[in-house]
DNA sequence: CTGAGTGTATTAGTGTAGTAATACACATGG
DNA sequence: CCATGTGTATTACTACACTAATACACTCAG
């Protein structure tokens, strides 16, 4: 599926820096499955012109994508989602996962939430970023 | 068990600033029950000579761990970490915890990790910050 | 070739996060 | 009371993140 721009939304007073949001809302559509391998993403102008800012705040999000190896770049059409080709086995891939999911053990843990609960919360977010 | 200024380590020039890195070093701590209820942390100004900084870092590091009503402020004493209180309940404090999760899940994904392997992440992460 | 479509390098402006210097308010123990 | 210990409000400086304006390089369809 080929996303508009119109599918986006950017709250530029929310604190979350504008080419983050984009970064996040395309990352989130990867994870659900609402973007595959080979989906063009929306020009960098016609999302600027429909977001109201400007082409260069959506070009960043975009090479930030593509350093990230999410997004590739296609001469004089546009950035279009990747196969994903990851690097390392998976031993290595779950090590470099662990300094984020080890901020929200914490934050569980300073929540007061036993394993449990945090399993739970787990469960409930694989199931809705289901690949 | 109360903590010494020694047992705390900082690298200004990590990128991460020096106020988070006592606050996460500090959560961690209590998360993995290094620091109980009732244990002092070191004053502003001893932690402040120790590493080399700036007493009013400190002092902000602080300052927001007590906004995360992690420690209290002891008049005249200092700053005493705090027997868990939390507001809500549980299904709320899970609820919460969803913003932070979600962004670990999505890297998960986007690392090209499978549920069951994200979830050994999660587990091997819980049976170090043991409560 | 040309025109319209890509993305981007460069430069600049603005705001704010991070840190520090200083001086202050309060509490405790002698 | 006073000396010494807490934490902190205020102010200021600095670096950098974020965004934008502009001009440029490249590709494709005609």
């Amino acid at each position: 599926m080929t996303i508009k721009p119109t599918q986006f939304e950017v709250h530029p007073s929310s604190g979350v820096p504008i080419y983050l949001q984009i970064i996040e809302q395309i990352n989130a559509m990867i994870a659900g499955g609402y973007l595959d391998a080979g989906d063009m993403l929306p020009s960098v102008r016609q999302m600027a012109t429909e977001l109201g800012v400007n082409p260069m705040t959506i070009s960043k999000a975009y090479s930030k994508l593509e350093a990230d190896e999410v997004v590739g770049r296609v001469r004089g059409k546009g950035m279009q989602v990747q196969k994903l080709a990851h690097s390392g086995n998976s031993r290595e891939r779950m090590q470099e996962l662990k300094p984020l999911m080890e901020q929200a053990i914490v934050r569980g843990r300073q929540l007061g939430l036993n394993d449990e609960q945090i399993q739970s919360v787990v469960k409930k977010l694989l199931r809705e970023y289901k690949s």
